[in-house]
DNA sequence: TCTGGGGTCCTAGGACCC
DNA sequence: TCTGGGGTCCTAGGACCC
């Protein structure tokens, strides 16, 4: 019998930041990306969500909403940092913790759970909560159940500092009549188009037939039905096994539209530097040079050549990035955004890391890059806010507003 | 309210080689 | 002179997710 563990961490940021500053405790936090341009929430503490205040909402439009709220920079070092202890610790009860994002982990509890089913679990929960209350002094909510999806889903059930188990035999309840995007990894897309099926609910996805997702999903549609039926093989990866990146790149959208190709080649360029920086830190090299311009217009060009050799250089990436970006051009609708990555990825640079490392340490990093990365916490802006309004006001889902919104 | 930044995977057509 | 099919690599583009 399997069982897995999601623990996530409650207003992570923002609790993290109270215990940094006692002052601010209990008050309405907002914790932020850049202090400067268009900053959004990343997290909101729950006296600030009390305000309606929700992740990815715009600063402005939050302090609106709570103008006495305590706004603060966030610190993703201090951020990562607490996530290695909370590895630490959760290391005391099994190795088989895989590192999903910032603040929230998978771990493997099946051998802990044993025979003992349900009870057994429901008293692990409590432990690991405890646990991680003590060596932390931060909340967390824990979901235990038989596979990572509804493991995930059932942290979420309860937040903060829940304790929820769905076992075996719970689980066809629990699924009939949730609606589909309850389910992490089912977005608004999919539950738009599963609409134009029919299919509005787990149960009726469980039952759906196999040609109709595969016509209209592909292979996906098979992943989908067995999600609809709480079926979900998708192996733990414990983090110090976590997977090589397929690519490494980075983009940014300029405060204003450039039309000048000068100041697009010194953007071009700190983007390679950064690109290459990241990539001999992992000792990556990569043969394949990406680059995308945004237009005022919001169109996107795409280009990427191949090189012979692989190369973690910034000035190959840079050169090689410059001539795409020259082909792409520049229009009278200027330049909004532009990115540089690098793909189809070797291993065998020299690694170079940034700062003393202990082994845990190093494997964590390599697992964070990614799954900060991923996660994006600090880099989201308006589209999360637009999106979100978007979901509320337009897509009449059979949820309450509130559930349909956030992470 | 003018729509981020980081990724993954899949498809399709053309070039090229055997 | 004209022909096939398989395999691989390359570029472009799109869907999707957190």
């Amino acid at each position: 019998m399997r069982w897995i563990a999601h623990i996530d961490m409650n207003a992570y940021f923002a609790s993290i930041e109270e215990k940094v500053n006692p002052a601010i405790k209990g008050k309405p936090i907002l914790v932020t990306g850049a202090p400067e341009g268009r900053s959004v929430v990343c997290t909101a503490s729950y006296p600030a969500r009390r305000y309606g205040i929700l992740s990815g909402m715009s600063l402005k439009e939050a302090l609106r909403l709570c103008p006495h709220a305590v706004v603060v920079t966030g610190n993703p070092a201090r951020y990562t940092a607490t996530l290695s202890k909370l590895v630490r610790i959760l290391g005391g009860f099994t190795h088989l913790i895989e590192v999903a994002s910032v603040d929230e982990v998978y771990m493997d509890v099946s051998g802990i759970v044993g025979d003992g089913g349900r009870e057994e679990a429901k008293r692990l929960a409590g432990e690991i909560k405890r646990a991680v209350a003590s060596g932390l002094d931060l909340p967390c909510s824990v979901g235990i159940a038989p596979n990572k999806v509804l493991a995930k889903f059932a942290s979420g059930r309860q937040k903060p500092l829940g304790e929820v188990v769905i076992a075996p035999e719970d689980v066809e309840k629990v699924l009939e009549n949730l609606p589909v995007d309850g389910l992490p990894g089912i977005g608004l897309k999919t539950a738009i188009h599963l609409r134009g099926l029919g299919i509005t609910t787990c149960g009726e996805l469980g039952r759906a037939s196999v040609g109709l997702l595969k016509t209209r999903f592909g292979v996906i549609g098979l992943t989908l039905k067995a999600m609809g039926q709480g079926m979900c093989e998708t192996p733990l990866v414990p983090y110090y096994e976590a997977p090589e990146a397929k690519s490494v790149g980075h983009s940014v959208t300029l405060p204003e539209d450039v039309y000048d190709m000068e100041r697009v080649r010194g953007v071009i360029f700190s983007l390679s530097e950064k690109v290459g920086r990241r990539m001999r830190r992992h000792g990556y090299r990569g043969r394949r040079v990406c680059v995308v311009l945004r237009k005022g217009d919001l169109v996107s060009v795409v280009k990427h050549r191949t090189l012979k050799t692989a190369t973690d250089d910034a000035r190959k990436i840079y050169a090689e990035a410059s001539l795409l970006i020259k082909g792409i051009g520049i229009d009278d609708r200027g330049v909004r955004m532009l990115g540089v990555s690098v793909s189809l990825i070797e291993m065998g640079g020299e690694v170079v890391p940034l700062f003393e490392e202990d082994a845990v340490e190093r494997a964590l990093i390599r697992a964070l890059d990614e799954v900060n990365n991923r996660y994006g916490e600090f880099t989201v802006s308006w589209a999360r806010a637009y999106l979100s309004r978007y979901r509320l006001w337009h897509v009449p889902m059979s949820r309450r507003p509130g559930e349909l919104v956030g992470r």
